[in-house]
RNA sequence: GGAGAGGUGGCAGAGUGGUCGAAUGCGCCUGACUUGAAAUCAGGUGAACCGCAAGGUUCCGUGGGUUCAAAUCCCACCCUCUCCGCCA
């Protein structure tokens, strides 16, 4: 959420840099001229509740000393209850406007950092580095990790239509041990790098959505259990980000680690066309997430070090990636700055998304509350908080079907993950 | 699902109609003592909003109501805990 004040004191500056994620899209002036009328009605009714406050104090005091029905008191009372007539009318008023400030309010994005590219749409965005190009498979016969998964039996899509829908997956022997080796392979590296893990609840309410920002625009893509306000997790970025929301924390707890696996749910709603096959679109998926609150003044240097230990995933499992800066038309809803990884998928011959590492500024914060408190200073502060995946385990075992495959249809386990799985090598069951 | 208890400041926990934004303890800050720390003693210390300021307003789970006046009384709802039932 923005802050009202900002948007206020500096109305020329916000409006400029929400035109940076496309003109016309946002105007501010709608909640400048609510603000204006808002504000007019408190002091109104601020200084009818002093006089109101006054009177009651004043009551109490010649009752205490005098009759009940001596005339002074009857006036007093008498003005009391005009009082509370006129603040009847005012205070409906008053609320309606506050929240209508804070529903619009909720749908403005973050403003993007001065760091930020300038851009409309994905194509500027700007490649910041490349790595492991030596990874990259020479083989130029590679199969789609789909085709290569139900040859070696280990994936199958069919079956999952029928227990399901399109877009999910059943993992069958090795290719479930994979998922799991990844998985567990992920969440040691992160613990290693200095990550507090966490296994929150997969089901949230909407309250949790609001905060990290998927709500209320993106209802549409979160599936929901409507009898209970509760929703399936998109991404463990909800859940573990509002652990502390409506908390102050003491500033030397900061900053704070987590990590989460979690399984994440996505309706897709609008790519119907797009990844139909294979582990790149699925309803269900499961994710490494990486959650940071911090010190406001750290948290740029903190979102390099979030995007390094993401990096080092791909790295350690030696696959081929390039780091994307996302720019200001793509940024996403509560982001300040965005770097996307991208993995090389040999079969469709480009870069494709397996992590996004945002800062998010305090816009997550001020919808979450949550605050941070330093010692001996007056008030509180909202914290930054910032996540990323590390990584999307469905992408990352899709990128190791196809750029670990061999001529011969066998895929090689990396290295790293040999410990974690228990074998080196997949090959079909008949073989 | 049934029965009961409860939701108050960073935390714990008093408070049952007025001078209560709220005792007390812990924590934290400042000072004294100390080479330093600990302990002890004294003082201070909630949050949000409006206002240039003085100052004002709001907030005791949420929303209504009664009253000149509500943390306190009434109604509804939400949540948490305990016990019973069911169940992985």
């Amino acid at each position: 959420m923005l802050d009202l004040k900002q948007i206020r004191e500096n109305p020329q500056s916000v409006q400029e840099r929400l035109n940076r994620r496309g003109v016309g899209e946002y105007d501010i002036e709608p909640i400048l001229e609510l603000d204006r009328c808002q504000r007019e009605l408190e002091t109104r009714r601020s200084h009818l509740q002093a006089r109101g406050n006054e009177i009651g104090k004043l009551v109490g005091q010649k009752m205490k000393s005098g009759s009940v029905e001596e005339p002074e008191i009857i006036t007093l009372k008498d003005e009391g209850n005009l009082i509370k007539a006129q603040l009847s009318e005012l205070e409906p008023q008053e609320k309606d406007l506050k929240a209508q400030i804070e529903v619009l309010l909720l749908t403005f994005p973050n403003l993007p950092l001065d760091s930020t590219p300038i851009g409309e749409n994905e194509e500027q965005n700007v490649e910041v580095c490349r790595w492991g190009d030596e990874y990259i498979p020479e083989n130029p016969n590679i199969l789609p990790h789909w085709e290569i998964g139900e040859k070696l039996g280990i994936l199958n899509f069919e079956r999952s239509t029928k227990v399901a829908q399109s877009r999910f997956v059943t993992l069958i022997g090795a290719g479930a041990a994979l998922e799991r080796a990844l998985i567990q392979f992920m969440l040691s590296r992160q613990i290693q790098a200095g990550y507090l893990e966490v296994s929150p609840p997969f089901l949230i309410n909407s309250q949790s959505l609001t905060a990290t920002g998927q709500l209320p625009k993106f209802a549409e893509e979160s599936f929901k259990c409507d009898r209970d306000d509760l929703w399936l997790t998109p991404t463990a970025e909800v859940p573990v980000t509002n652990l502390y929301r409506d908390e102050i924390i003491p500033a030397e707890q900061l900053p704070i680690y987590h990590c989460a696996y979690t399984p994440c749910f996505r309706r897709e709603a609008g790519s119907y066309g797009r990844d139909t096959r294979g582990l790149i679109r699925l309803h269900q998926f499961n994710k490494i997430e990486l959650v940071k609150f911090v010190h406001p003044t750290t948290s740029s240097q903190e979102h390099e070090s979030l995007r390094q230990d993401a990096e080092a995933i791909l790295q350690a499992l030696k696959l081929p990636y390039r780091v994307v800066e996302l720019c200001t038309g793509d940024l996403g809803f509560g982001a300040c700055k965005c770097y996307d990884l991208e993995v090389w998928l040999p079969s469709a011959g480009k870069y494709r998304e397996i992590s996004s590492c945002s800062n998010f500024g305090d816009f997550q914060a001020r919808r979450g509350s949550i605050r941070f408190k330093e010692a001996g200073k007056k008030g509180t502060q909202f914290i930054h908080t910032l996540n990323g995946s590390g990584l999307a385990v469905g992408r990352t075992m899709a990128a190791i079907l196809e750029n670990y495959q061999q001529p011969d249809g066998t895929v090689r386990i990396p290295d790293a993950l040999q410990p974690y799985l228990g074998r080196e090598v997949l090959v079909h069951p008949g073989s």
